[in-house]
DNA sequence: ACGCCCGCCTGTAAGC
DNA sequence: TGCTTACAGGCGGGCG
């Protein structure tokens, strides 16, 4: 099995409660920005966000000095609030990792940003792969930078009649759908095919298709599928990629209903669980449960 | 409006 | 043993 470490909401979710945790009302001494090119500024433009690289200084002017507001998440987005009026963004994208820098840690590899607090342990913040994204913006400025992010999948529930009719308005297919971050927002590729699952339909359904039934199930099983593993504190796939900000593993792996488990029988028809190809990323599931 | 592909990026593991 | 190749996939952009 190759690398993964797939951050969606429960990882992020689980995240933000520990910094909640360890970093709230503590103040920023320095923030260092430790390679080129990876924090950026964001201000509002007329369609989307216009983000430009941010210097060290930018960077450590707009964080050095700010105590942590609010530690919230919209989606996959993890906020820092801070009260200078100041805004701190991450998206872990597919490798970014937080951890909490005790002073024994060895420096780790791909390191971009290091918070120093004037009580308490530093923040790291790296990225292997470069996908993910931090920026700083201002609080004013925040709800705009974000506005593309859609309606989180457990902070704003959508009750299910709204549900429905949001769907039958799109009318594309289910896995897209629970994956467009502009519709829900939270959920990635292991949670869309435990959402499908759960909620016994396949990932081609055109969202218009479903029936009133069906929506209820679908809007039921995010919710379900999203708490349970925040309970359980995220994903850790078999190599190992997730890790929580204390470097801890997830325990929601042991529950994955179809996720990585292509020819192991389904655990409530025994069929075995197949595993296809869409559009470039892997589909997990029953073929029986999910006709 | 929607589906689908690409490029970005690095670390694994399988194949020759 | 060492090289090449495929794969993992979030997201924005582009194209049909």
């Amino acid at each position: 099995m190759g690398w993964s470490r797939v951050p969606e909401l429960p990882e992020v979710e689980t995240l933000r409660r520990q910094l909640e945790k360890e970093y709230l009302g503590k103040r920023i001494k320095s923030a260092q920005l430790k390679s080129r090119k990876y924090v950026k500024v964001a201000k509002p433009g007329k369609k989307k966000a216009v983000k430009t690289d941010a210097s060290p200084k930018q960077m450590n002017d707009a964080l050095a000095g700010g105590k942590v507001k609010a530690v919230s998440r919209r989606g996959k987005y993890l906020i820092f609030e801070l009260d200078n009026g100041w805004w701190f963004v991450v998206h872990l994208g597919m490798s970014g990792h937080i951890v909490k820098a005790t002073p024994k840690r060895p420096p780790d590899k791909h390191t971009h940003v290091v918070l120093q607090f004037t009580q308490g342990n530093d923040l790291r913040y790296f990225d292997a792969r470069r996908f993910g994204e931090c920026f700083v913006v201002q609080a004013e400025q925040g709800d705009e930078v974000l506005g593309h992010v859609g309606l989180d999948a457990i902070n704003q529930p959508i009750p299910w009649q709204m549900l429905g009719e949001l769907v039958a308005e799109r009318n594309s297919k289910l896995k897209a759908l629970l994956m467009d971050q502009e519709f829900i927002s939270g959920l990635g590729n292991i949670y869309s095919d435990e959402v499908l699952y759960l909620a016994g339909l396949p990932w081609d359904r055109p969202s218009g298709s479903l029936t009133s039934n069906e929506t209820r199930r679908l809007s039921r099983a995010v919710g379900e599928v999203m708490t349970e593993a925040i309970k359980h504190r995220g994903t850790t796939l078999e190599d190992g990629g997730w890790r929580d900000l204390y470097d801890e593993v997830g325990e929601h792996q042991e529950h994955l209903a179809v996720y990585g488990r292509e020819g192991e029988p389904c655990r409530r028809c025994r069929t075995p669980i197949r595993k296809v190809r869409i559009s470039n990323r892997s589909h997990y599931f029953c073929p029986q449960c999910q006709a």
